[in-house]
DNA sequence: GTCTATACTAAGATAGAC
DNA sequence: GTCTATCTTAGTATAGAC
């Protein structure tokens, strides 16, 4: 009912979420712009129109920004990867899978730091946020055994692949392909190997 | 002639170099043990026994320091490399030289994030640095070349395979070998791929 | 929840005496 | 070349009024 204290409790938590989300969405223009440890609480508050202490109401502390940020982040790759409609092949699959995930990092350079990379000194995810962390590397691990790499050595070589091919793109041609459009290519050599090891 | 005032000239020169080595070697010692984002000028200066200002005898400012480890690295490893004795078989001497490359990351953990990746923000180095760092690439290319892994982009590819694997055997299990232990069976199979394209 | 004011820490860099 | 002293900037975090 409308009046009730329950109600108004629940409208003021949704405000409250809502506010939350504007401030992890600028927290991570702000990384878009200056670089991931070009995010202050200065710089953020500025961003969104508080001053640098009104934050605290939203975070504890900077590591609990970061947190927040890193479950938002693998929140929406998740979204992204759960929406594809994987083809039945599963080769093809494993390719569509990984094409996406790629394409999410290009979409999102600036998440590649803080999801991907331990370039934050001191910054460990709580609980609740590696779990989905997990659950993206999860999902990726079942399409590789379901392509034929089984061999948990293979899985490892086939993502330190991925990221290795990733992070070169990132970082020596943001923007281009010079690097990502071999990954269709490799996948194939990965998984044929793999079926040659796997039958011998 | 001792005593004349070339030979003094020289003398103070030669000390001043030394000085200059160990406090870059210093530098390193304070990066392996915080990180290279821990590397400051107080924390420098107190580990070779000096003020925080007296540094700025030696170096204009902090990214001289950053640019003279960078030039540093990248000549202890061009010597380890350059001290090979490689294999007459040209896929054998990519592999030694590829794991004496890795060994030496593994090694030297601390100079991954200056040598091979953009992790400082700001830092760019200078000509004569930069100029190390393509030497040891340009070698890397030559040895790819003579393997039989002509096409730029499968040389790109090999390239981001190896600082893939090499990433996240650092950054997962420093110390171990989860995943520098395919570096060979890797190379095999890029540099088979590569002569079957070839010859198609 | 938001503000002002401020504490605290730490960094890079400069001035000037010795 | 090295020191003391200081400047400047910038960051996270807290106290307390409104």
């Amino acid at each position: 009912m409308i009046g009730t204290p329950e109600a108004a409790q629940t409208k003021v938590q949704q405000r409250r979420e809502e506010r939350t989300s504007e401030i992890v969405a600028a927290a991570w223009a702000l990384a878009r712009e200056e670089g991931i440890a070009g995010v202050s609480l200065h710089g953020l508050a500025r961003k969104v129109g508080m001053r640098q202490p009104s934050l605290y109401s939203y975070f504890d502390s900077k590591h609990a920004l970061y947190d927040a940020m890193f479950a938002d982040g693998n929140r929406r790759l998740l979204a992204r990867l759960d929406a594809l409609d994987l083809p039945d092949d599963p080769r093809e699959a494993l390719k569509v899978h990984t094409r996406e995930f790629v394409q999410f990092s290009l979409d999102h350079p600036e998440t590649n730091p803080l999801l991907f990379q331990r370039t934050i000194p001191g910054f460990e995810p709580s609980a609740g946020s590696y779990a989905l962390a997990q659950q993206m590397l999860a999902d990726s691990v079942r399409l590789m055994h379901e392509a034929g790499i089984t061999d948990p050595g293979d899985v490892d070589c086939s993502i330190a692949m991925i990221a290795g091919l990733l992070a070169a793109q990132l970082s020596n041609d943001p923007g281009g392909d010079r690097w990502v459009r071999h990954l269709d290519r490799l996948v194939d050599l990965f998984v044929d190997d793999a079926l040659a090891r796997s039958t011998r």
